[in-house]
Order: C-alpha cells, then structure tokens, then sequence
RNA sequence: UGGGGUAUCGCCAAGCGGUAAGGCACGGGACUUUGACUCCCGCAUUCGUAGGUUCAAAUCCUGCUACCCCAG
C-alpha cells in the first residue's frame, strides 16, 4: 500500500485532504509541522491549539500522525530573507519562499523518510502531467486558488505532491468535513504569514527591525507628518499613515520609499498616477517546467497576478536569464519590489519572479 | 493694546436663530495562507471662553483669550 504523508495544518482543507485519501486506501500519515515558537499578540500558542486539533482529526479519521520541527530551517531559509528584504525597503512575501524551502523541501525530504511515496497538502492547486512533465495548474475554486504560493515549485517537486482538495470548492471541503464529523468543519480559515498566524504585523515586526523615524512628505517636498521607519509601510498602502486632511481632503497612499533621505513619499487619491505603472523588471525567474515558456529575448503574452487573489492581468513578458520583463496592458496599481509576480497560461501556472523595479516604459534587457 | 479678520471632532470643513453635514485620520469588523488594497460599522448632548438677549443660539450682543492680516 503507497505511503502518503500529509502536512496536517489542523485546519479543515488539509483535514479533509488527509481524509479523502484515507478513503482512497492509501496508507496516511498526519504530520503536523511547528515552525514557529512565539505565542501570539493574545498571549496565545496558537501552535498547540492546532497540534490538538490535528490530533483530534487523525483520531477521527483513524490515521497515525508525528510532529516534526522545521524551526531552524524556517528561520535560516525563509525568514532570513524576509528581513533582509525589509532592511532592504523592500516587501516580502514569506509564503512563497516557506513552500519552496519548507513545505515542498524539508517537509518533502521528511516524508520521504518515513517511507511514504509522496506527500499532500491542503493547497487549492490541481497537478497534471501531460507527457509525463508535471504540471500546477490553478484549483477549481476560482476564490480560493492558491497556485501562487506554489510558483516556486519545481516539476520534481510537485511530482511527488498530491493536492486532495484542488479539485473542490470550499463549501464542498467543508460539507465533506461536516458530515465525517470532522472537529474542525467549521474552523475559520487562517490568514497571516503561514506558521507566523495572524498578529499585528507592524508590532511583530518591531521585533526584528529598528525604527528609524523620518519624514512623511508629498512628492513636492511638503512636510505631512512623520514615519516610524520605511521597513514598516508598502507601497499603496493607506492605513497608519496618520495623515489626514488637507489638500483635497482625500486620502493618502504611499508611492516611494526613499531610502537615501528616509522620506516616505505620498500622494492623494485612490487614483494617483504615481500608484500606476505598466512595466516591471523583476529578478529571480523561476519556471515549474525548468525552462522559460518561450526563448531568451523573445516575447510571449500570458496573463500576470502581481498579488495574491488579483484577477489575471494580460501582459506581454520576455525573459532573459533569470530576469523577467512584463509591460502589462493595462496600468497596475502599487506594483512593490519584493512581492511575487506569477505568470499564467489558462489554467496552466507557468512560474513567476520577483519585482525589483517598475516604469512606465519598458526595461531594456 | 491703531484698524480689520478668524476661532465648530486629531486634520480639513458645512452651518447664517430652531435644537451639530461631509471628507480625511483613528477604532472595530468583513475579506485574505505575504505585505497591501477594498468593503461595512463606529466616531462632537457639543461649537475658544465668560456673561447677556430669546420660548429656543454654533448661529445675535458684550467682555476676555488665542491666532492671522494691514498699518505703525
């Protein structure tokens, strides 16, 4: 009977996923990961709470289930990176790197030690494998689609991962959970940077960063107000900014973060032209299928997620080594160095890069 | 210390005798496996201050205080 190790959340979608394949005459092992120590802003270890509901599940699917410690290899691999990033202006995106390092690696690696073929998750992703080349295509729930995570993956990698769920909508995970009895059929979803939880982001980054005050100004140079340190705002961001009033009376949003001055730019109205651009470089090129959809220097149209849950934007890309350059047609808003832009062809996520710079004009490569 | 003007929520700002609009900020919630964005709800028994007129004042009158402008 094949092995299959699911990392178990002790949420409802990787519940469910270890259930289905309990049912499908796998051999299932639940495996819950903690990679995280703190508690929570509420004092709260939100980490055991989920351990026991992961125990809860496994009892109630009648599965065996471990416990493994990914601590270090998430700091060293993935959250080291996330300050560097932030000490560099820049605005991370964890999860990304916590798929590829942890997830879809250590976690992958320990599977596999324990005898199983191949792992699971609760990710809303689907996999198929046309001549034999793997292939991460979008889940079936356009609302809970969670392919960009995974764009780092590599085709090996997802070749030895089975995604239970992607092929359901959540009201179905949950049904599903609901009449197997499952304790967690009705646990709210979890947000925030996976293993980190949902937390006060700027007061948890306060923890790791210095807080350099400096000044809040218009593009113009007019002093509004003041910042607690440039690490600590995005790009289009509106809330915290503690500026309110004045010019038209609309609100402010930022669009710069001048690191030589340590100047927060901001500019007013939702529809300012210094929170669009249509062009952006980004580095770091990375294709599930190992080689670039089309050949080095020659442009392909696709469509682009510049963020999580964006509908797909169509762009025209070119690639060139690990650089990726996309003029997309049609202006994009608060496009942030640092954040992940994942490419599509239909279903098909093809991979992505980071952004490292935007414009109006196209980058020559 | 001569003249004129303005003082309404943290900021901007309606109100012009009939019992405090709105926007921004802020707080809470929703949405969300990153950060953001977005959406919803909340947010001045009180109008610089002390008196007066009136059935009734933020709105009229007087004193005081503060700030602004023009003159000196």
């Amino acid at each position: 009977m094949e092995r299959i190790v699911v990392g178990m959340s002790g949420g409802v979608d990787s519940s469910v996923s270890a259930l289905l394949l309990k049912q499908q005459g796998y051999d299932v092992v639940g495996v819950f990961m903690k990679n995280w120590a703190e508690k929570d802003d509420n004092g709260v270890c939100t980490a055991t709470e989920d351990w026991h509901d992961v125990q809860d599940v496994c009892d109630c699917i009648g599965i065996p289930y471990y416990a493994v410690n990914f601590e270090k290899e998430y700091w060293d691999r993935v959250f080291a990176t996330f300050l560097e990033e932030y000490r560099r202006g820049r605005t991370p995106n964890p999860d990304v790197l916590c798929n590829r390092e942890i997830k879809f690696h250590a976690f992958l690696d320990f599977a596999l030690k324990l005898g199983a073929t191949r792992m699971a998750t609760g990710h809303f992703v689907r996999t198929d494998a046309p001549g034999g080349h793997t292939r991460l295509l979008r889940g079936v729930d356009a609302n809970k689609d969670q392919s960009y995570f995974l764009y780092m993956l590599k085709e090996a990698q997802l070749a030895r991962a089975l995604f239970p769920v992607g092929g359901m909508t959540k009201a179905q995970v949950r049904e599903l959970a609901a009449r197997h009895g499952l304790p967690v059929s009705q646990k709210k979803d979890s947000t925030g940077v996976c293993f980190i939880g949902e937390r006060n982001f700027r007061t948890f980054l306060q923890g790791f960063l210095p807080t350099t005050a400096g000044d809040i100004r218009t593009e113009d140079g007019r002093m509004l107000g003041e910042h607690i340190g440039l690490a600590y705002y995005t790009l289009g961001q509106r809330k915290g900014l503690g500026i309110g009033g004045g010019g038209d009376g609309r609100s402010w949003f930022v669009v710069e973060k001048d690191l030589q001055r340590n100047v927060l730019v901001v500019a007013q109205g939702e529809d300012s032209p210094r929170l669009f651009t249509r062009c952006a470089l980004a580095t770091q090129a990375t294709w599930i299928a190992g080689e670039a959809p089309a050949p080095q220097g020659e442009p392909f149209r696709c469509t682009a997620k510049y963020r999580y849950r964006q509908p797909d934007q169509p762009v025209t890309a070119c690639v060139v080594g690990d650089t990726l350059q996309l003029t997309a047609d049609a202006p994009q808003r608060a496009v942030t160095p640092g954040q992940s832009v994942v490419l599509y062809q239909g279903e098909v996520c093809l991979g992505g890069a980071i952004v490292d710079q935007t414009a109006n004009e196209p980058f020559a490569l």
